[in-house]
DNA sequence: GGGATTGTTTAAAT
DNA sequence: GATTTAAACAATCC
């Protein structure tokens, strides 16, 4: 499940394969999976050169000559991956972009979750997802991020994963990131001091950089921009340990549900709050 | 077959 | 208005 430090990988990877090539076609093969014609898009794309490729929040976006950003936003097991000509593309590809030197770009994803949009500049300023993105969490300043929560009494976990609030954080780093804090994720944002905020704010980034750095974490369906998984899943504190002992105290981490999401933390190492 | 899994939107309830 | 919950979306796994 591609969040920051997935798609931030791929960018990378993406940027030093295809910057400065040329697109020279668009082939839809799954119909319905872009809104309008595969001709139109081909149309579009054709002869645009690749600016560069980035990412915001967990969208990846690759900027085209002439004004043009593709976004895919991969949800759960969406894959953007760089092929040579000889490679076959399995039922799942469902977009392929051909590059001038031959290699080729495929958007994959087995449950169809995801997308792969083609914007203007306007365009993509006017999208409401876009346009209300909070900001980065590697960008922003202690004090800052302090003051997102401010007055809030939502769950910091919910608030966490609030797009609107910070941008490009889901389930994993959000539960890394508590537990390195030692907050419990049912914790009301108004119930941290600044002080523990701040602390947050620092382990968030260094839970996110360690992440990047491993190439990202390969959960279940992440691959990078040349198809290999990452490596930083081996390093996970709680998410996805339910039962298995806290590396801190040795408790046995349990899960809950808050804000709709399994949340998976160590009741000694992060006390809960009063119900 | 029920429930969980991903991120986001939307609707309804509190 | 803020917040919470749930459903919906597609497909798969256990």
């Amino acid at each position: 499940m591609p969040e920051l430090p997935e798609v931030e990988t791929i960018a990378g990877g993406l940027a030093s394969v295809a910057c400065g090539r040329t697109i020279m076609e668009a082939v839809v093969r799954t119909p319905g999976i872009v809104p309008g014609t595969q001709e139109a898009l081909s149309r579009r794309v054709a002869g645009r050169t690749v600016l560069g490729v980035r990412r915001r929040a967990k969208l990846l976006i690759m900027d085209l000559a002439g004004d043009l950003h593709l976004v895919f936003h991969l949800k759960m097991t969406g894959r953007v991956w760089v092929t040579h000509p000889a490679v076959d593309p399995n039922k799942h590809v469902h977009v392929v972009f051909l590059l001038d030197n031959g290699d080729r770009i495929f958007f994959e994803d087995q449950r169809k979750f995801g997308y792969c949009r083609l914007f203007s500049g306007s365009e993509i300023e006017a999208w409401p997802f876009y346009a209300g993105l909070g900001p980065e969490p590697l960008k922003i300043a202690p004090q800052e991020f302090a003051a997102l929560f401010s007055g809030r009494t939502a769950r910091i976990k919910s608030l966490l994963l609030d797009q609107g609030v910070l941008a490009g954080i889901g389930n994993i780093y959000a539960d890394e990131s508590l537990f390195r804090t030692s907050i419990h994720p049912r914790t009301r944002a108004s119930e941290i001091p600044v002080p523990r905020l701040m602390e947050l704010h620092r382990n968030l980034q260094a839970v996110l950089r360690e992440a990047i750095d491993a190439g990202g974490s390969s959960f279940r369906d992440y691959r990078d921009a040349y198809g290999q998984p990452g490596q930083f899943q081996e390093r996970f504190s709680v998410y996805g340990r339910k039962n298995q002992p806290c590396e801190r105290c040795g408790t046995s981490l349990d899960t809950e549900k808050v804000a709709g999401r399994t949340s998976t933390f160590c009741r000694i190492c992060q006390p809960p709050p009063e119900r």
